[in-house]
DNA sequence: TGCTGATATGCAGGCAGATCGATGCTGCTG
DNA sequence: CAGCAGCATCGATCTGCCTGCATATCAGCA
């Protein structure tokens, strides 16, 4: 659950380019494979894209049930797994929970799905 | 299945950014789900990493079955998941079936998660 | 031609996840 | 304080997927 969070940050951190150099080992994959695994859904890449899209870039689960057509608990089911995952950020304001995009996650991956044409000095840093 | 197969072509053409501007559409969300799934896994990550890594940058199923302590049938059918995702291709010399990364695929999901804060021309296409 | 080795496919067990209805919780509001 | 509205959680169902075993397929070789 909570590993699934952190995920995001260690791999952020200098740690290795899954799909670089050298093989990955099985525990860098499970961590990157568990937030692809909250980014490969529909529903879940709509609302992200939903949110994102949203007037100040935030949007509460009244707001997403209706253009997803899905149900409310299970709209707060997937913005609790992309919360999880390091993607999302909730904020409660009142009765309403504000989603937003965490600005650099979705950047984070892209970027550790990429390194190998892009720059050759990956030990730089 | 071949949906699947053909859902980075679609997405690599100057369709839609998911992450980009508007909200997507429903399909779309789809065949990038399609993708995004294959790739959350951590055997076919590993998979990926391992052939990527692999002296010509090709392997064959025999020499992966040992690194990742999976049965042969197990790794040929995480191959055949990522082969119809368009991520992987297959020759087969022989008795043996050579698979390898296909170049631009990695890259163009990668794009397609990046667009938002890069490039601020979101609307010149 | 018959045998051996490398892959692919079929089948089935078991587990994870997507979805929904019902319910609980918590701030507004009258 | 009572009622209500927005969300989260729970329990249950149903689907999909990972995995291995058994088997089929195919190429090279004696």
């Amino acid at each position: 659950m909570e590993c699934v969070g952190t995920a995001l940050a260690e791999m952020t951190m200098p740690q290795i380019s899954p799909l670089a150099g050298e093989p990955i080992e099985r525990a860098d994959a499970e961590r990157l494979a568990g937030v692809l695994k909250a980014l490969a859904d529909p529903a879940r890449l709509r609302l992200l894209s939903l949110i994102q899209s949203a007037p100040e870039g935030e949007a509460c689960v009244c707001d997403l049930t209706a253009p997803l057509g899905l149900s409310q608990p299970t709209v707060s089911h997937h913005l609790r797994i992309l919360t999880e995952a390091g993607l999302l950020e909730r904020e409660k304001r009142g009765v309403w929970a504000y989603y937003r995009l965490v600005p650099s996650a979705i950047a984070t991956i892209a970027d550790l799905l990429t390194p190998p044409r892009k720059r050759a000095t990956k030990k730089a840093r």
